[in-house]
DNA sequence: TCAACAATTTTTCTCGAGATTTTTAAACTC
DNA sequence: GAGTTTAAAAATCTCGAGAAAAATTGTTGA
């Protein structure tokens, strides 16, 4: 069985120019330097990421399959929109797909998979002890990424996973748009410790609630400031 | 209610020519004639595409989206492999995408969703009574095409309908690949049609289970074809 | 005052040439 | 003869400049 822990997570290092400007585009992107619905013009890029215009060009065309920036016809291109209706979109297609990938691998994960869970749950853990100052929160990021992508990881259809790493970041996107100040909630913890002992007792049923509850919790909690801010900017 | 037949249907004309070349691109790798892990040399295709080398680059680029192509580290653009058990994957993965799909668009559909999904079905039926010539088999495969599109385009998730493009056009380079000189069997007519009388009775079960063999049938006989003739190539 | 038109400016799109890196081939040593 | 090192060839990657289109600004006329 291939874990591939590594293979997606600790990307091996950008090999490219190209490679590296979409690397960095696609961070500002999601952490919100550049904001949704921006245009992003090549000559004025290109001297902030250090690259050529037909460089930055391709790094952007590399973006669009992330659906992180859009392109028409002869207008260049702009940071992909917001709207609450995308992201009530994507936590309903990524509860379908999560948990659907998540019963096949609690189906199939093997011992090797539940260790490298329990050691994505530990590193989470930790993680979620110490992170009262913001610098620990990309760690924190990180380590829930990789704690989502290890429950599925044994899940043996690379399409599926394909298709949930996408929807992942975009889903942190809005996560860190409105969570910027916000400290984590406490809570979190506690569902990613039950979600850990579901999957670890292959309880299929089970841990396919809780995952779903805890992916549609994050929507709620941001719809809920939305409707306390509706003054934010709300594209199509 | 959005049923936009037309937006992703009938696309609007290339406005440049990096569209032009990644829709060429597009159809030459689907249709074959770029053959599976076929190396990419930007200088030699230009000529054939008649643009720029940085032009093709980013027409290339864009393929990754579709992941009709793949390109890694500093060694360039390869045509994406292909492999029966990535087709089962797909086709696994499609079956289940497509017909939650499905069920939202029985659910949501009104009268116009109705009436459009009758005219595609007689386009298609049309196009089913008159191919016997290879000529017809283009105008086929888009009627085919926009029947499933208009099947699910009551379904209001963008999401779903957008991996679900990938996966159709992933799953028709595979049944070009096999069914290049077999006639289309009689019976994929009578599929066609139940398929759309139970989407017309609003019987969401059943429809699915039509769809799902359906789908499931066209990987099962390019299965078949594969373990009569196992001298094809067989990229991992 | 407003709208339509035209000239300017900006930006996108495109191409060809140069610098690195990979690949191929040959020569050499063990 | 097999494997390693070295040199040539090919391909990729990268950049800056020129042509086409869009957006902006200013002008004119009702």
């Amino acid at each position: 069985m291939n874990i591939s822990v590594s293979a997606e997570t600790l990307a091996p290092e950008p090999k490219t120019l190209v490679e590296s400007a979409y690397r960095a585009l696609r961070r500002d992107i999601i952490e919100g330097r550049l904001a949704p619905g921006e245009k992003l013009r090549v000559e004025h890029l290109k001297d902030n990421y250090g690259v050529g215009a037909g460089t930055l060009r391709e790094a952007l065309s590399l973006l669009i399959s992330d659906a992180l920036v859009v392109s028409q016809g002869q207008r260049g291109f702009r940071v992909a929109p917001v709207s609450l209706k995308d992201f009530e979109d994507i936590t309903q297609t990524r509860v379908m797909l999560e948990c659907n990938a998540l019963r096949q691998s609690i189906a199939m994960g093997d011992d090797a998979w539940e260790a490298s869970l329990l050691a994505a749950f530990h590193r989470l853990a930790k993680a979620e002890e110490k992170r009262i100052g913001s610098e620990d929160r990309e760690e924190w990021e990180e380590r829930n990424r990789i704690f989502h992508e290890v429950l599925i990881a044994a899940c043996p259809s690379r399409w599926l996973k394909h298709f949930l790493s996408i929807l992942y970041q975009q889903a942190e996107r809005y996560r860190r748009m409105s969570l910027y100040l916000q400290p984590i909630p406490r809570d979190i913890h506690v569902e990613h410790e039950a979600l850990l002992h579901a999957a670890m007792n292959r309880d299929a049923d089970k841990a396919a609630d809780i995952l779903s509850e805890h992916i549609r919790l994050t929507f709620r909690s941001i719809q809920a400031i939305q409707a306390e801010q509706p003054n934010e900017k709300r594209q199509a």
